[in-house]
RNA sequence: CGCGGGGUAGAGCAGUCUGGAAGCUCGUCGGGCUCAUAACCCGGAGGUCGCAGGUUCAAAUCCUGUCCCCGCAACCA
């Protein structure tokens, strides 16, 4: 019988700059649903991959001063070792910039053009900069970019276009019809009414702003833009072909079993990407999973501190398993989740080293202590052992019904559980009372049989989330994991086998304080060396210089700006004259701190509003890019009025 | 009326779609145990489920209104 196929794909990852625990929970979760199918006896293939084009990346490497390819290969290599790290089973890393990829991506272009999908239009509309993407007024919320919210300015720009209307009807039919294949179930409304409903625009799908990218090949000026460009690694990577020559790849995978994306681009795989394959008439996948966002907690900290939390330092200060178990277990199904150094540490001191490290070693040493090691099933039954054996029997269906609606948190709970039952069994019989009569061996043999075994399928269960640790545990034991097939059976570990004589922890308990110790250690030193980076602006002669004055004012009064966050707005004395100047720094000063001080200010810029508050002028301060910020004052006092040069 | 997320025990969360005895982890208090990583097991205290209305035999859950918090954005001259 040959084996079910399921493909599952990450969202390609952009190459932008080093992915921090955010992205590496997308991997690290994908991959247990992998392993966990791969148990399930599925052929599995898992791809993840990055996507290296665009202009954002054009500029960054011309910053850097070295070519785009130069500067995304370095990022793709850093990408591709955080998730070697995180021990993630890929069978696949697709790059936008391989070659047979942007062949293919050519030919798909030039296939939907042709056949009439592609046309070639002069676009006339607002577009967004940062974000590289045109809207229509509709699209618009209140006049700015609905994705990054600034402002958009009338532009004009030739432009091959996709058909997204011609195939809308369709969609809509497919989505009413297929409950499972947006998930979360919520998020369908969402798309449905926001986007799909009320009439889709055709896309822009080529670029001129811009050279990195692929070339349309029939219109160089061109280049394709990221919506066929990205999406389509999908099918790239398992050799679809344009004219019908696919790698069997191809028809062994297709269509995806599962698409697993953050949800914030859940519309561009739930809309663009199955509009784009039906026009290339390829069947859809079957579902796409938008998860949620892990977030840094006490945001205001995290942000001024600059410590962004990356999964390879996490991995240095845990380990790989803690931190697989800690993003895959912290995440709800819907909601955002949290992590910070506190929640980790809590984390592994009571689930990890309490509950499973704890069990398996007061499990192990007792069989050392009592019988050199050797776990016997004498099958002396007693009534308490029919709860362990039901809850340790129940909990690989519940953990694959779990699995099943992809509730992997649930699931890890719920292996938890079992462990927890494990632990109350210990209390309820007594194994160091029962050592003490020789009558009642036997059945201490099978209490410790019995705990062995429920904890290798636990173990075996644990795999996918947690491969190193499942290992150790087996190891331990002497014994391997269990195909799925084997644990809905109880009483399989082999009696007479003997357990490592010497103990290995699993999971060290964590002392709070002296992890946020260390961990203040480290971004001291970071912070100690690492420069903030500015970018080197041109020169300027003196002339240039001279056209701004700056003179010291003092500040007389301060109040913060109603409506506005970051903003104060001050009374400063310059010379004889007082003025009004507003600045961005409510988070850096308060408005008690800023009165009386000598400031230098820039007197000669022209007033603007701010939040409808007038500003005459601009209060120099130094900010580095870690979001610190000290305002300059003079070094000796000075009178106010008095000209800086 | 900018967008989004949220308000459930001291802290962190689940439960809300598909109404039907308020639950989990940590902490805390008390007890038990000694095989084990000061761990494990049992029990207790602690909640007007943000507030106000409404629907219902029944609301944390559905509807309406309202307050508050947190991101992002607008401002950062």
């Amino acid at each position: 019988m040959s084996k079910k196929p399921y493909y599952i794909t990450t969202a390609i990852a952009y190459t932008s700059g080093k992915p921090h625990i955010g992205n590496s929970y997308e991997i690290v979760l994908a991959d247990s649903i992998a392993r966990f199918k791969r148990l399930e006896g599925y052929d599995v293939r898992f791809q993840t991959g990055t996507d290296e084009h665009g202009q954002k990346i054009e500029l960054k490497a011309a910053e850097a001063g070295i070519s785009p390819k130069e500067f995304v290969d370095e990022i793709a290599d850093e990408i591709k070792d955080i998730w070697d790290l995180m021990n993630t089973s890929y069978d696949k890393f697709i790059r936008t910039t391989d070659e047979f990829h942007e062949k293919q991506i050519q030919k798909i272009f030039k296939k939907l053009y042709e056949q009439g999908d592609i046309y070639k239009d002069v676009y006339e509309g607002l577009y967004c900069t940062p974000c590289e993407s045109f809207f229509t007024e509709s699209q618009l919320e209140n006049g700015k970019c609905p994705d990054c919210g600034r402002a958009v300015e009338p532009a004009k720009e030739e432009a091959y276009f996709l058909k997204l209307s011609k195939y809308a009807d369709k969609l809509i039919e497919h989505i009413n019809n297929n409950p499972e294949f947006i998930q979360p179930e919520s998020r369908k409304k969402e798309m449905m009414n926001n986007f799909l409903l009320p009439g889709l625009q055709d896309l822009c799908v080529s670029r001129t702003s811009f050279k990195w990218g692929i070339p349309v090949d029939f219109d160089d000026k061109h280049v394709v833009y990221v919506w066929i460009d990205a999406l389509s690694n999908y099918i790239t990577g398992l050799g679809y072909d344009t004219d019908g020559n696919h790698d069997e790849l191809f028809n062994k995978y297709w269509p995806a079993d599962l698409h697993l994306i953050g949800k914030d681009i859940l519309r561009f795989h739930t809309i663009y990407w199955p509009i784009m394959l039906m026009a290339l008439d390829i069947p859809l996948p079957k579902q796409v999973f938008g998860h949620p966002w892990l977030l840094q907690g006490e945001g205001k900290m995290s942000k001024s501190k600059g410590n962004v939390l990356y999964a390879d330092e996490l991995v240095e200060f845990f380990g790989v398993d803690a931190v697989r178990y800690f993003v895959l277990h912290e995440m709800p199904f819907e909601n955002d989740g949290v992590i910070t150094w506190e929640l980790l540490v809590e984390r592994i001191n009571s689930e990890l080293a309490n509950t499973l490290g704890n069990l398996v070693n007061r499990t192990i040493s007792m069989s050392n202590k009592y019988f050199s090691g050797i776990v016997t099933n004498s099958g002396v039954k007693e009534e308490v052992d029919d709860d362990l054996i039901k809850v340790t029997l129940e909990t690989p269906k519940k953990v694959i019904e779990k699995m099943d609606k992809l509730k992997v948190a649930d699931a890890i709970s719920d292996i938890f559980t079992m462990f927890k039952r494990c632990n109350k069994y210990i209390d309820e019989t007594t194994p160091w009372i029962l050592a003490k009569e020789e009558k009642d061996h036997k059945r201490l043999e099978t209490v410790l049989y019995n705990l062995t075994e429920s904890i290798v399928i636990g173990a075996s269960l644990l795999e996918a989330f947690m491969p190193e640790t499942s290992a150790n545990i087996f190891k331990q034991l002497n014994t391997s994991a269990r195909t799925f097939e084997e644990i809905t059976e109880y009483g399989k570990y082999p009696s007479g086998n003997k357990v490592i004589e010497k103990t290995e922890i699993l999971f060290a308990r964590l002392d709070l304080e002296e992890v946020l110790k260390k961990v203040e250690e480290k971004e001291a030193e970071k912070k100690a060396s690492e420069y903030p980076i500015v970018e080197i602006k041109p020169e300027i002669t003196i002339d240039d210089f001279d056209k701004v004055q700056i003179r010291v004012g003092e500040v007389l009064a301060c109040e913060p700006v109603k409506k506005a966050k970051k903003l104060l707005v001050s009374q400063i004395r310059v010379g004889d004259e007082i003025r009004q100047i507003v600045s961005g720094i409510a988070q850096f000063y308060s408005p008690e701190e800023m009165v009386g001080k000598k400031v230098a200010v820039i007197t000669n810029l022209k007033p603007v509003k701010l939040c409808g508050v007038e500003s005459q002028g601009m209060i120099l301060a130094a900010s580095d890019d870690k979001g610190n910020l000290s305002v300059l004052t003079p070094d000796k006092d000075i009178i106010s009025g008095s000209e800086i040069s």
